[in-house]
DNA sequence: CGTGAAATTTTTTGGAT
DNA sequence: ATCCAAAAAATTTCACG
C-alpha cells in the first residue's frame, strides 16, 4: 500500500488531468502529453493494475437528488474489539457513505447523508442506536460544504 | 438547490450507472435501459444543465501517491464572522480536500491528508495555526478507511 | 515502454416521429 | 423526449522498435 517509486511525472500529468474530469479523451490526454494515444492506454491500464487508480465516478449534487442533510458523527464503541462488526452493521445503511476507524476523540467517525433533519434523526435513532457495541454518538451537522476537491498529485 | 421532482426513474438508473464507473460507454448504459444512445446523452447533458451532476473524477488510493495519513479536523473560530476568511486561506492548503461550515461540537471541519504524521504536524502548526480567526482544532486522525461509497440514487 | 496503424466501438449531431 | 442514421472521434489491440 506504500509503494511510490515506480510513478513517473508522465503518471503525474495523467493522472491529475483525469481525477479532473474521469471523461476527459485518452487522446485529450495524449496530445497534451505529447505521447500516443496507446502510451496513455498503457499506463492508465497499468496505474489500475498497481491500484494506484481505484475506480471512476460522475460527482453527484446530493441536494439535487433530494439529499438535504449532510452530518459527519463520532462513535464511541464499548469495546475496540466490536469495531468490525459495526462496520459490518454501518454498511448495511446506505445512508452511510464514509467509515472510519478513529484514534482521538472518538473511536469510529463516519459521514452520512439524509434526507432532512428529521431522516437523519430517524437513522440516528433508528440503526445506529441500535447496533450492539455502539455505546453513544456525537453529531456534527454540516450547514454548508465550502469546497470538496481532490488530492494534489504530487 | 432543492429541486428533485424533474428526475424520473430512467435519470435514476442512469445515475447509479454512471456513479459507479464514470467511464462506461453511455451505449452501453443505453443498451442495459433499453433506450437509444442518443437518448442517455441527452439525459446526461440535462442533468449536467440542471446542476445534478457536478463532473467526474478518477478515484485514487491516496497512500499509492504518497499520502499516508488521513484525518479530520473540528475548528474552533475566535468569531463565526471570520469563516469566510478562514476558508479562503484553508483553500490554499492543498492537502485540506473537504471543508465544512459545522454545527455541534466545531464552527469548522475538514477533512485532510497529508505525507506522514510527522508531515501532518508541520501543515498543522505552519499553516492552520497561523490562520487568524483559528481559536484552536481538535485532530482526528483516520487509522483506516473502512469503507468509502456514493450516496444511493434514491 | 513507446509507436503507428487497423478494426471496432462510441460520441455527437441533425432531422423526423 | 425519443429515435435512427451518418460522420467524426475515441478505444483497443498488436506487431514492431
Amino acid at each position: 500500500m506504500e509503494s511510490n517509486l515506480q510513478i513517473d511525472s508522465l503518471d503525474k500529468k495523467i493522472l491529475s488531468m483525469i481525477t479532473h474530469n474521469a471523461r476527459i479523451p485518452f487522446l485529450e490526454v495524449a496530445r497534451e502529453c505529447k505521447v500516443s494515444g496507446a502510451a496513455i492506454h498503457q499506463r492508465i491500464q497499468r496505474l489500475m493494475n498497481m491500484g494506484v487508480i481505484k475506480g471512476s465516478e460522475f460527482i453527484i449534487n446530493p441536494s439535487k437528488i433530494g439529499y438535504h442533510t449532510c452530518a459527519f458523527m463520532g462513535i464511541f464503541l464499548k469495546k475496540a474489539s466490536l469495531f468490525d462488526k459495526v462496520v459490518k452493521m454501518l454498511e448495511e445503511i446506505p445512508e452511510v457513505v464514509e467509515c472510519h476507524y478513529t484514534t482521538g476523540e472518538y473511536a469510529m467517525f463516519i459521514k452520512i447523508f439524509a434526507k432532512s433533519n428529521e431522516h437523519l434523526k430517524r437513522i440516528l435513532h433508528d440503526r445506529l442506536q441500535n447496533i450492539p457495541g455502539i455505546s453513544s454518538t456525537e453529531t456534527i451537522i454540516s450547514l454548508d460544504e465550502s469546497f470538496k476537491r481532490q488530492l494534489p498529485i504530487e
